[in-house]
Order: structure tokens, then sequence, then C-alpha cells
DNA sequence: CCGAAATCAAACTGAACAGTTTGGTTTGGC
DNA sequence: GCCAAACCAAACTGTTCAGTTTGATTTCGG
């Protein structure tokens, strides 16, 4: 078969998604190859014809998705912090896009997935370190570091810092984020400006 | 059966233990209720008269390992805070216990076993909200408080000075602590300490 | 419009596993 | 030392499910 051609390429992508919402709706080992099958308005055979087993389309679909989280979820742009009240402001957006991105269902249901996987399936530890580390720990530095540069902030451990600012945006999905899905309480975004005020006098 | 002699009591807490191990060991899934069985030292047959399924089980185990955590794991005195370098040792206390139990090879094991379940064992929510939340949530706060009221920090609202405290620490546990048990990197004593450092310049 | 590649539907295989049944053995209170 | 409750080992049932096989149908480049 001729596996790299336009069509080829066109129903491994349907697969994926059929994949991907099949595993989100109800979890990895609460989803059989037959249903992956019928999500993806795709024969079985034809599955496995494109992933030679469930762990590779796993891994697949939750490497895809999570290499396009950027264009999927813009984070932030990066921005030059000027002053105190300038980084007060991008903190604040930074911290109402990342709790609404990751207490969304769809990306809780993906944790649930990572860590359920992750114990058995080896591939997922390298995607899983992508997810949050990469994503967010390393844009959160940026900012600080260009914070700091400017002066805004003290000479602070970029590394800490950034604990500091995602550490209580993660207690927010963690700790009540875990719940059944849809019964998941998000927190308003005032409560995250006072959090975003108590850090600027840590860090500055 | 008596199955509330003294005899009985003892059955179902070895029968617990072998279950523990086993979840412990290869996640709940990972664990057939035969390999439980051998795990306890206890025939299939008596394991379904003392519990009605493997749901059953895992709620029951993991119930029970959480309303021990106490005595297994005593996270601090309840300790009244006079001064601004009492309560840096108070948290820097608290903060390197913390971080030293949540990271350990059986406490990161259960993690995953929640996150896992949690989405299928409708009871494990309950119980899941009294490991981390009630747990260090409540126990910070009410050093806070003390704090508060012996007027060492400020006037902040407790529940997001409590969230700030707790979420670096939980950045070690959530965004390292997920690989593969063995290979995880726990923080050491003095990153902690310029945690709280950091932690008190944003309190008082 | 032909034919090879791709796809499909459906039946099948083999293993795993929750929960049950059977029938025999141990234990401990009296 | 009896006997009933507790326990055990092992076979059995029914189901679920990953992965395979079969054989027919569709698609599309030439």
């Amino acid at each position: 078969m001729e596996l790299d051609s336009r069509r080829a390429q066109a129903k491994r992508e349907q697969i994926r998604q059929g994949a991907l919402a099949a595993f989100l709706e109800s979890g990895v080992s609460g989803t059989s190859m037959d249903h992956v099958a019928a999500c993806a308005g795709v024969s079985k055979q034809t599955l496995y014809v494109y992933f030679r087993s469930k762990e590779d389309l796993l891994v697949d679909v939750l490497g895809g998705i999570v290499a396009s989280l950027d264009e999927r979820a813009p984070l932030l742009a990066d921005r030059t912090v000027t002053d105190r009240e300038h980084l007060r402001e991008v903190l604040s957006e930074v911290a109402w896009v990342m709790v609404r991105h990751l207490m969304s269902d769809e990306y809780l249901a993906l944790f649930r997935i990572f860590i359920a996987e992750m114990a058995t399936t080896p591939g997922l530890l390298a995607i899983w370190r992508e997810t949050v580390p990469a994503r967010f720990l390393a844009r959160v530095e940026a900012v600080l570091q260009r914070a700091r540069e400017a002066g805004v902030i003290r000479d602070v451990d970029l590394d800490l810092a950034t604990r500091l600012f995602i550490g209580p945006m993660m207690t927010f999905v963690f700790l009540d984020g875990l719940a059944r899905p849809g019964e998941v309480l998000v927190p308003n975004r005032k409560r995250l400006d006072q959090i975003v005020e108590l850090y600027l006098r840590a860090v500055t």
C-alpha cells in the first residue's frame, strides 16, 4: 500500500481524530478498537493497516495533539515587560488563559489519560514532559526573564519563581479539576488576579 | 459467617494489605482478582466472601489508606507561630515533609490509581478530596490562620495564600514526580527553603 | 473502463479475567 | 473429639476485547 499518498494521509488523520474522540470520551482502556473504528468511520481492518497496535495508535494520537497544542490554544505572545503594572497585566492574562485551558473538559480528559497510561506505555513520558513543563513552565519563565532583564522583578531564581507562579494555578487543576467531567469548578478571574497580586509582592 | 468476629476482621485486613500491595505494584486494571488472592495468601472464594466486587475492594482499600495517612505520616503538630523567623521554620518543615511524602514511590503510585480510576469509580472522588485537599490544604491553612492572628502575616485571603504555598510544592509532584517509579527526582531542601523565602515576601 | 490497490463487513481466534460453583480440608469453640 | 463455620484449590461460565482472516466491494490512475 502507498501509505504516504495523499489519500493515505487523509485516512490516517481520519483515524487519529476518531481515536482521539473515543479516548477522550471513555478513556483508553474503556475504548475498544472496534469502537475506535466506528468513531473513525473506518473498518477495523483498515485501522490495523495504519497502526500496528492500540498502544501504537495511542502514542501517535497523544503525540499529535501535544504537538499541535500551540496552534489549538495559543498561550501568550512573547512580549517584553516594561513595568510592574504591565507585568501584572501579562501575568493576569497568562493565569486566566492557562487555567481556562487546563480546566477545559478536553484538557482534563487528556490529563487523566496521560496519568493513567504513563505507567504502562513507555512513549508517553516524553510527551507528557512537553505538555505542561515545556509549554507552561518555559513560557512563563521566558516572561519572567524579560521582566528580570528589564529590572521589573528582583534577581530571583527563575525556575523557582516560575514554580511559584504556576503552582497555585495547578492547585485549581489538580485539586478541583479532577472531579467528574461537568462538575468541575473553574475559579473566576478575580481570584486569579488576587494570586497574581500576592505573587508580585514576592518577586518585585 | 460471623463477619465481625476477631478472626474475620483479621482476614479482612489481610486481604486489604494484599490488595493494596498488588494495586500499588501494577495498578488496578493491571491486577486480576486471582493475583489479589495470591498476594493476600487467601483463596479467591474467601475474597468474594469479604468483598462483593473488585470495585468494592478498591474503594475500601483506598479509603482505608487515606484514613490512616495521618498516623502513617504525621504532617505537622498544630503549633502556634510567634514571629516571622518561627513561621519560616514551620513552613520549611512542612514543605520538606510534604514533598518527601508526596514524592515517595508509594504516594505517587496512589496518585496514579486515584486519577486513573476516579473517572469510572464514583466513590473515589470523595476519598481523593480528603487526600491532598483536606490533609494538606487544611493543615497549612490552619498554620497560616494562626500566623495571621498573631500578626505575623498580612490580612490575606487564607485560601489563596494556602494555594500559593501548596502550589509550588505540587509542581514538583506533578511535573517531575510522574515519571516511572525509580526515576523520580526529589528536590533538595535548599530549593524548598528558597521557595519559602519567596513566599514569605508575599504574605508578610 | 480495466485492474490493482484500498477499503469494507463480518466472522473468527485466543487470551484474559470477573465472578460462581463444587467439593474437599482445616480450625476452633464447646 | 465432634461439628459447624471458615477456608481452600480448582474447575467452570460468560464476557470482553486485541488482533487476524476471509472474501466481497469500492476507488481511481492510466
